[in-house]
DNA sequence: ATTTGCTGTGTTATATTGTAACACAGCTAA
DNA sequence: TTAGCTGTGTTACAATATAACACAGCAAAT
């Protein structure tokens, strides 16, 4: 039901995945992403690819303006962080979950999708899922509604298993 | 697959629904269910109830405290209306469209429910759906993620009927 | 009827998130 | 080299939301 990917998503809740593994990973997708889109991937976005991935936890535009600001040693502006988030939301490269005013790396980018997670609210693990799922449903929605249906923003709260123990 | 309430709703886009009824029906409903809570619909939280039912697209809480001050002829503070925001979420008598930053009547209030909207990128049309067709898959995925499932936030953005023409 | 406490409101100030506008740097392609 | 485009720095500001505190007004208990 969950495809692959999203199994192997499921041990990102824990401590026992590489991820320095992950966030490189991350890295070369975007580059490869950037070089077949033609876009450049600059210092300054790369570094905020990376804030990002730091964790699966959503982070917020400020949070990461505060960590790069740091680790540059120079005070860093708004505009800055949010023309880079605004690059990589329109490269699929990460995404918005808007009920927490944050961005978070996606899974499988390269195919502009939908936005699909499950959010723990006592860690805020975010776990993305492939709309493959509810696909039928959402059809059969287009259909009854008459809506034409562009993009969907699913974000599902609860409990994450680690969080349940 | 749509319930008769979703069916009843595709005609809110259009002109042609007695929209006046629509609005008094929202304000009945929401003095039952104070009453049967024991929770005081005070004049303030009823008239932005009434302000936010004034069409079927989601309203603003700034775009709400201006009405209001107009309205009453005096400021209003934001704190005023986003008490009034709280104490209606609360009950489920409205929801929040995270990515429009505002709030729309609940269609079924009564029983604490998820947030699942069809919205129009045009006209900001919100149409509010039963969670009940997603209720199977949304069931798998709980099976397989491991997460418990409290709450959903379902946003499907699209083009409605009618901007389609 | 009075007291007492709780709930709701008014008010001021401030936090948090996100943009507009403009000058300039630095790469890219004629 | 030059011209033009894309990305950045900087300042100011807009839009959304909350903290804190004083007080009003209803409601239950005495
Ligand atoms: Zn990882
Ligand atoms: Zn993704
Ligand atoms: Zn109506
Ligand atoms: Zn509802």
């Amino acid at each position: 039901m969950l495809s692959n990917t999203n199994n192997e998503l499921l041990a990102k809740g824990s401590e026992r995945h590489d991820h320095e593994r992950c966030i490189s990973d991350a890295l070369i997708r975007a580059q490869k992403l950037c070089q077949d889109q033609k876009q450049r991937l600059t210092r300054t976005r790369e570094q905020v690819l990376r804030l990002i991935w730091q964790s699966h936890q959503p982070v917020g535009a400020y949070s990461i303006m505060d960590t790069l600001a740091e680790s540059e040693g120079k005070r860093v502006a708004p505009p800055t962080v949010y023309r880079a988030l605004d690059f990589l939301l329109d490269l699929g490269l990460i995404h918005r979950i808007n009920s927490l005013n944050a961005y978070i790396g996606c899974q499988s980018p390269g195919h502009q999708h939908h936005s699909c997670f499950l959010i723990c609210q006592q860690c805020q693990l975010a776990l993305e899922f492939e709309p493959e799922l509810l696909k039928n449903q959402i059809e059969a929605l287009q259909q009854h509604s008459g809506f034409a249906i562009s993009q969907q923003n699913i974000e599902l709260l609860g409990t994450c298993p680690q969080c349940q123990q």
